[in-house]
DNA sequence: CGGTTATTTGACCGACTTCAACTGCAGTGG
DNA sequence: CCACTGCAGTTGAAGTCGGTCAAATAACCG
């Protein structure tokens, strides 16, 4: 836990270089890790939205249904994420978080948010850098669901993971773990499963990546983000690990 | 001018009680007005992300494009809102903001914005709040586009931007202004044009709706949000106009 | 092992796209 | 006043991408 705790600690201070005083008062915030098995919701639509969340450790994904159980997911959330930030102005959830894989997260209580931005104004800045990355990342969704191809579709969401993987240190040579089902790849990008299961097809046969139990490579990663159109720009990682 | 500025602090003090230092203090954030013709560009892909803008009237639409020319509206931006408030924090522009009708924008420099954190906290929280809420339009679009069928998500398109009309007062007894063009709906819905017109016949026959001569007449809204399964909690508009 | 869940395959279907032509309308200039 | 132009909207026919249904493997797990 401790260690999953310093992985959210240097990605906050990927930007913005934070003093001994701001890293001790972070690490205070992060209060009461939990641990959710694969599948089971971590936040429903209703709950009262009054902590932000820290991804420790597995990945989350947000989420929305409609009545008849239509399902979209709208962000796949990985170690070291801080969600909600608008805990401390928002009232409430709208949407859904579920583990993907076994995940554990810590909160942060929405008085915490509100208070660091008078105390460690850096820290608020940090803060506030995670959540509109994160709409930056949905306002992409929304171009790669509406006017991209499942082809290409799947292959910009990839490239994003594997990206975002690679800036918190997830990667093994182009190797990747990958707990996301089909179904989960399905619900990111509008298809069904298996016209997934198509286009991952595609993607194997084309050399591009190989994708089996629960492992991603990514064999021609330029090809792959050429195909996807994938330009790293909306993501805003301009620190050291931006490649 | 000033009149639409008004617009603008009367938004802005919906949630938050703001005292006549503070509206002061924003209005004289709010410099060099200036308006665009209907389909030229107010900021492109690549512009440094200096500065915040405001929407004194008209309508706006962020954008993004691929290489090949197919485009994705991201948002729609209306009268009193304030976008790219995370200019704040990030550095560069990723998407573009063109004018759909004829449109007067105003900017607040980032200093400013930055500024104010620690001057006028409570304006601060009024900034985060725009910014926050056009992150849950985003996810909510996601799901719209995703997993909504053309006709469902034509219905709650058009239910969210009577909503937001209404808010700020857009609207004469279930009749809207609009300007927008079928291109644009299309846009917003990652559909064809063609499919827009036979989706918006739909609706016009079963007496949902009028759309003619760039006017909205909405006559079964009750059916309409049904429809669209709209429920306006993602909105966040919990002031006195929320109907 | 057996039972469950995930992936794969095939046949068919439908929502939406593409292409092409036509209508209506506002502006423009003769 | 009326042709001419250009653009938004409309209509129809044909095609495609992706969905649905059903069933067969294949992987996982107690």
């Amino acid at each position: 836990m401790r260690g999953s705790s310093e992985i959210f600690a240097a990605k906050m201070s990927l930007h913005v270089e934070l003093s001994a005083a701001e890293k001790a008062a972070l690490l205070a915030m992060v209060t009461r890790p939990q641990t959710s098995k694969a599948g089971s919701p971590v936040a429903a639509v209703g709950d009262p939205l009054d902590t932000a969340t820290v991804v420790l450790d597995g990945l989350l994904a947000r989420t929305k249904q409609l009545p008849d159980g239509r399902r979209q997911i709208l962000a796949i959330l990985i170690p070291g994420d801080l969600v909600d930030v608008h805990a401390s102005v928002l009232r409430q959830r709208d949407d859904q978080l579920e583990a993907i894989s076994t995940a554990t997260v810590a909160v942060i209580p929405q008085s915490r948010i509100a208070g660091v931005a008078a105390e460690f104004p850096r820290l608020h800045e940090a803060f506030l850098r995670e959540a509109f990355i994160e709409a930056a990342i949905a306002r992409e969704w929304v171009l790669n669901i509406g006017r991209r191809t499942a082809l290409e579709g799947m292959a910009h969401l990839l490239c994003e993971l594997i990206h975002r993987w690679d800036a918190v240190g997830l990667s093994d040579g182009g190797k990747y773990p990958f707990p996301l089902k089909q179904q989960h790849l399905a619900d990111c990008l509008g298809l069904s499963t298996i016209h997934v299961n198509r286009v991952v097809q595609q993607l194997r046969s084309s050399g591009l990546i190989e994708l089996e139990r629960r492992s991603l490579s990514v064999l021609k990663r330029q090809d792959l983000q050429r195909l996807a159109d994938f330009t790293p720009g909306y993501l805003h990682v301009t620190g050291a690990k931006a490649a």
